[in-house]
DNA sequence: CTGAAAGCGCTTACAG
DNA sequence: CTGAAAGCGCTTACAG
């Protein structure tokens, strides 16, 4: 039998708005039944239906996620899991649920944000990547519906954010190897169309600068994010340029497919050429030699899009719209 | 201003029962109503209140997923984002959605599940492990509660479940390795306690007999999931054991660690001894030399678990209470 | 073919 | 400190 917040009445004889009172604890009610009523819950065995709950307050206390094409297929990265137990384990305390649901492709996308923003099944939405001119962003800033983005928008100001620094981050990286005694350093990056591209690049540029060494266009190079184009574009600059002693990248494939080209061209890593990635993806410690990595804490990501998302949801003070998640330089053996 | 199916019924002049009814495309409305419903519902942009359908049916359309302790700390395992995905993809065409939570710890599994049950927000829940005694297994059985499991459980009749054939899937691998010729094939597994290294070895066993090898007691041995205990187990094997020409191994971590000693005391992959993983995980492309590995299709298994568990919700007719889902060998450059 | 009414299981403003 | 009533936005059995 289904037990509802009027049999718990009935038994306690009590009204229901007084056992919902009890429920949530409310100073209005003595203790003696408080204590009645909480006997005969637990005896029962008693449980808010929750789908009610959220109709009556008009909040579903659940977040939602959209798994974006782009996400699906980068296996490799651990990002996805661990930013959905950054967010679970985060929202968890304050009973916020999690709901998920998977894009087929870049258009739909908007699909399925508009039906969990018009279903009234999430009182929020994370989005896990921002694009330049972003038709999701559009859509939920229309609808004036509370969502956070990971990743640095354009618009900074209009609406909340969680990254790292990538500048800072990748400024590391250069110095790091600045400091070790490397003269000549190439940049691979992605798409420079990316902002995360843009930052990273930036970061190494600022570290160039700042030891006074030269920026050298031919230094710089664009690939996708697959091995192959790590490959071609490590191919393509070792072919032309001499003296390279290392190579940055932005990303662990595209360092792998750059480890490739080395060796096959006769260098030793590190000895002749280091190189380094990013992501921190779990192909970071077992390539030979093991690679440095950027790690970016994607469980404190999904934490904090999840703390911000929130706090703006129940219309907490927010000191800032967005939050910068520490990176970490991780040192293995692909540099010297 | 929010638009209910009130302000449309208003607008179309109609009782919002008939609304009801043309949003479900009911047979009995006449074709001049349901245009003229569609239309305001279109001009108005109403979408229908899931929350507030989810109460009236008593149905959320939603299924749960906990996100177990074990398997958050396997991030190098693509299984839970491939295995979500293959749920996604199926529900979503039921119009389902998907609820997540993540468990602290073991005993954390019941709370999320039973706070999933009690709450009324999902209708149905996938668990991704079953254990020999499992306490989650038996409070589901006890709520009488719709939910399937990953993985072959002990009282096969009573529950719905999805797995792979670990048997036939193992004895493919050892007879591969037999027909190419290997005279003394050893198999390192997890815990033997576990029903998925049971019928690993079971197949092991099996390809053995079927060829008339013996099966060697020392040839067989338990190894933790992870790359150390492979590495301990492997150099236990070999210091022990002679003319051992290949290793299975019932992981990829496992088979990396195995590796890792193979080269240290010496042998040369696949020349003197060849070795294979399980689950082809991330890894497997990426070692050198390339793992041989069993590819497990986490998407299809959370395809299949949406499939099972979504018909029995739906009181459709069940052929089976479980599903095997395929696997592949994928032969790499660590076998001969 | 359509509508009025009751109900899903909660919450909360109002009254006492 | 507590209760009766109305309401959240739907659905569906019943009546016509």
């Amino acid at each position: 039998m289904k037990v509802t917040i009027r049999e718990v009445a009935r038994q306690a004889n009590v009204a229901p708005s007084t056992v919902s009172r009890v429920l949530k604890n409310s100073p209005s009610i003595s203790q003696a039944t408080k204590d009645k009523v909480n006997e005969i819950i637990k005896k029962l065995g008693y449980h808010p239906n929750e789908i009610a709950r959220s109709l009556a307050n008009k909040s579903s206390q659940t977040l939602g996620i959209v798994m974006t094409a782009s996400a699906e297929d980068s296996f490799l990265n651990p990002f996805f899991t661990q930013f959905i137990l950054g967010v679970t384990r985060y929202i968890e305390n304050f009973d916020y649920s999690l709901l998920l649901s998977s894009a087929k492709n870049e258009e739909d996308e908007l699909n399925q944000i508009s039906r969990a923003v018009n279903s009234k099944r999430v009182d929020g939405i994370i989005l896990l990547t921002v694009r330049e001119q972003d038709e999701n962003v559009k859509y939920l800033l229309k609808s004036q519906f509370p969502f956070v983005v990971v990743g640095r928008p354009n618009n900074e100001g209009d609406i909340m954010w969680v990254d790292n620094d990538n500048t800072k981050a990748m400024k590391d990286v250069t110095e790091t190897l600045i400091s070790s005694g490397h003269k000549r350093i190439a940049f691979i990056g992605g798409s420079q169309k990316l902002q995360v591209t843009k930052s990273r690049l930036l970061g190494y540029k600022e570290a160039l600068q700042r030891h006074e060494y030269p920026v050298e266009k031919d230094l710089i190079i664009e690939a996708d994010f697959t091995e192959e184009e790590g490959y071609r574009a490590t191919v393509e600059l070792l072919k032309k340029q001499r003296d390279i002693d290392a190579i940055v990248t932005t990303d662990d494939l595209i360092a792998y497919g750059s480890m490739g080209a080395i060796k096959d061209l006769g260098y030793q890593i590190p000895q002749d050429i280091s190189v380094t990635g990013f992501n921190n993806t779990l192909l970071a410690p077992y390539l030979s030699p093991s690679l440095t990595s950027v790690e970016i804490n994607a469980t404190e990501l999904g934490c904090q899009a999840a703390k911000i998302l929130l706090k703006h949801i129940c219309d907490e003070e927010l000191e800032s719209n967005h939050h910068i998640v520490d990176t970490k330089l991780i040192l293995r053996s692909s540099t010297k």
